[in-house]
DNA sequence: ATAGATGCCGTACCATGGTACGGAGTCAAG
DNA sequence: CTTGACTCCGTACCATGGTACGGCATCTAT
């Protein structure tokens, strides 16, 4: 059994943290011995879990969500789920990739350009 | 000379943003008359401007930036934010990519997988 | 026995990028 | 001459994902 400090600490993240995460509902509220919350295995993997999904670009809402198909078994939604967070990456993908690649034909030619306007600056029609 | 309804409608913004913008010191103090801000062509310019550099990636305060070194015609930092910008975009770009790839690879499995616990789920140590 | 670490709690605060609101003034058209 | 559209202003509010604070209780080590 963990206290919250352990649990925080184990998950390499701050007390206030876990906290936050129980208020939104990502972890359940665990019993007290003494008034101190006393964490066990299932919180310490469901805090892992729920750094994993953040890592992997889900929002807490859809991390909250994720976690109630756990008890349902529900792999249709999982999946639709996972779907549509592919397409929001893949257009964010597409689109930092078009941002960085201007931003970058701009410094080659602000290199080449010793005088007169910085093209990066002109570009966006400064 | 625009009305700020005007300026903001060619941006496609709302009036709104263009005073938010006013206070966040992006866009200039226009000259009134009878009160009423009157905006010019510079404006016009400097809030597409503004837009573009969002889409691009920058935040505001990289924008208000840009937008000091205009004046200054200073080659060496903008291709120094630039620069900057490139590397948090490549880094950002990597991310989603391993996210996604993830993804798409644990929702593979889920299709496949249609009986037992859902691999999506898994995968995150739910 | 006393200090320091840790726990509890509610509430306030942070940055980011806006959006909404209410009250008041001005202007042109019907 | 009133209605509607537009402007002005300050301030409050929104979501997101936390972080910090202050006061108090409790546990452990010196």
């Amino acid at each position: 059994m963990l206290t919250i400090g352990k649990l925080a600490s184990a998950c390499d993240v701050g007390v206030e943290t876990v906290r936050f995460y129980q208020r939104k509902g990502l972890l359940g509220i665990p019993p007290r011995e003494g008034g101190v919350r006393q964490y066990g295995n299932e919180d310490l993997r469901r805090l892992r879990f729920i750094r994993k999904a953040q890592a992997a670009g889900f929002s807490l809402s859809e991390i909250r969500e994720l976690i109630s198909l756990d008890a349902g078994q529900d792999h249709d939604r999982a999946r639709e789920i996972a779907r549509s967070r592919i397409e929001d990456l893949n257009a964010r993908i597409q689109e930092l990739q078009q941002a960085r690649d201007s931003l970058k034909q701009l410094a080659a030619e602000c290199e080449a350009e010793h005088s007169g306007p910085c093209p990066i600056l002109e570009s966006f029609g400064v």
